[in-house]
DNA sequence: AATCCGGGGTA
DNA sequence: TACCCAGGATT
C-alpha cells in the first residue's frame, strides 16, 4: 500500500497511536502546571518512576508552587529529598525556582534558550519540560531514547560518547511531530522502558517494528553499543553512634554532624568519626574510655554503594555516661531533629540497625 | 572527554 | 555481580 508517508512519519504515527493505548496514569501527567512537570523531570533523572511517585506527591503537597519552593528553608527542601539521591538536583531546583521568581515573576519561561540557563537544566530536561508543558518541538533524549533510536536506525555509535547524544538529538528533531511534541517524547521514553528494554526487548509487541534495522537484522543483543564504566574505588571507614539520655524526658539523643556544603552528600547529616572537646578533635573510639566504662562495641558492619564509590562501614556504639563538652562541629539529634533534618541513607541504615539492636536488648 | 554525584531495581 | 535508570555540573 502506498500511504505517501516517509518512514519517519510512519514511525511517529505508529508510536503515538501505541502510546495513547498504553499510557500510564502518573501523578505528573494529571497536571498541566509547568512547575509540576519540571519537578517530576528533575526527580526522574536517573531514577525510576515507581521510586519517584511518593516523593513527587509529598514534594508537591509541601511546595505547591514556584514561589513556595523559593521561599522555603533549604533544610526543609533537602528533607523532602531524603533518600532520593543526587541531592544537588534539589539544591539546584530551589536555586532555579528563586531565579524564576525573581526574573520571570514565578512563571516558567516558555523559551528553551532561557530555560536551559537555569541551574540543573540540561539538554534533556529542557526538551522534556518545554515539549510537555508548552508543546515546543524540542527533542528530549535520555537513556531510553538513545537505546530506541540507535536500535531503530541500526547505529553502532557508542552511546557513552557525548557526540552520539548530539547526533540522536539532531535526528529526533527531524522526526518529532510539530503538533504533539510532548506526547511524542514521552512515547519514545515509554517505549524504551516498557518494550525496547536493555536486555531481551519485546520486539513482538513493538509498534515501530516495521522499519527497525535491529529487528530486521537480529541485532538485539549487539545494540546499543556502550563502553563499560570503570570500577568503583573502595573506601573503608568507621563511625560512632554516641548516645546520651535527655534528663527531662529520658529520650535518647545521638551525636551527629553536618557534612560540608559541597561534594558527596552535601549538607546532609551523618554519624561522626571524631569527637571535639576543648577545641581539639579526637577519635571517638580512642576517647571512648573517658566516656564509657565499657570498650566501644562494634555492632554493625556493611557496605554502601554510590555511583563511583563504595564504603566499607564499621559502626561502633559508645554510651556517654558523664556530660562532656562537645564542640560546635557536633550536635545532638533527638527524635524531633531527626524528623526535621535530612540524614544520609548510608547512616539511616546504621541508625535502624542500632535501634533494632536496642530493642533486642530490652 | 572523563569524573563526580545516590539509591534502588533487575537479570 | 553488572547494568541500568525520563542526567547535569565540574574539571
Amino acid at each position: 500500500m502506498e500511504t505517501g508517508l516517509s518512514n519517519t512519519e510512519k514511525f511517529a504515527l505508529q508510536l503515538l497511536e501505541w502510546f495513547y493505548k498504553v499510557k500510564r496514569d502518573l501523578p505528573w501527567r494529571r497536571s498541566r502546571d509547568p512547575y509540576a512537570i519540571w519537578v517530576s523531570e528533575i526527580m526522574l533523572q536517573q531514577t525510576r518512576v515507581e521510586t519517584v511517585i511518593p516523593y513527587f506527591e509529598r514534594f508537591m503537597q509541601r511546595f505547591p508552587s514556584i514561589n513556595e519552593l523559593a521561599d522555603a528553608p533549604e533544610e526543609d527542601v533537602l528533607k523532602h529529598w531524603e533518600g532520593l539521591g543526587y541531592y544537588s538536583r534539589v539544591r539546584n531546583l530551589q536555586s532555579a525556582a528563586r531565579e524564576v521568581k525573581a526574573e520571570y515573576g514565578g512563571v516558567v519561561p516558555a523559551d528553551p534558550e532561557r530555560f536551559i540557563k537555569l541551574k540543573g537544566i540540561g539538554s534533556y530536561t529542557k526538551g522534556a519540560v518545554m515539549s510537555i508543558a508548552y508543546q515546543i518541538a524540542e527533542p528530549a533524549v535520555d537513556g531510553n531514547v538513545m537505546r530506541v533510536m540507535t536500535r531503530w536506525c541500526g547505529w553502532y555509535d557508542d552511546i557513552a560518547a557525548g557526540k552520539t547524544k548530539t547526533k540522536i538529538e539532531e535526528f529526533v528533531r527531524t522526526v518529532i511531530p510539530r503538533d504533539q511534541p510532548g506526547d511524542f517524547n514521552q512515547a519514545l521514553m515509554e517505549l524504551g522502558s516498557q518494550v525496547c528494554t536493555p536486555k531481551s526487548p519485546s520486539c513482538e509487541r513493538c509498534p515501530v517494528q516495521l522499519n527497525c534495522m535491529t529487528f530486521a537484522n537480529g541485532w538485539q543483543n549487539e545494540l546499543p553499543v556502550k563502553t563499560k564504566l570503570k570500577s568503583d574505588r573502595v573506601e573503608s571507614r568507621w563511625v560512632a553512634v554516641v548516645t546520651r539520655r535527655r534528663a527531662y524526658d529520658g529520650e535518647v539523643e545521638v551525636l551527629v554532624r553536618q557534612r560540608p556544603d559541597t561534594g558527596l552528600l552535601a549538607k546532609l547529616w551523618e554519624f561522626p568519626h571524631e569527637i571535639f572537646t576543648g577545641g581539639e578533635a579526637h577519635e571517638v573510639i580512642s576517647e571512648s574510655l573517658r566516656f564509657n566504662s565499657d570498650h566501644p562495641k562494634l555492632f554493625w558492619q556493611g557496605t554502601h554503594v554510590f555511583s563511583h564509590l563504595k564504603w566499607q562501614l564499621d559502626a561502633y556504639y559508645v554510651e556517654l555516661l558523664e556530660d562532656v563538652e562537645i564542640g560546635a562541629e557536633l550536635t545532638w539529634f533527638g527524635p524531633e531533629e531527626r524528623a526535621k533534618y535530612a540524614f544520609a541513607q548510608a547512616f539511616t541504615v546504621i541508625w535502624q540497625a542500632f535501634e533494632n539492636r536496642a530493642l533486642e536488648a530490652m
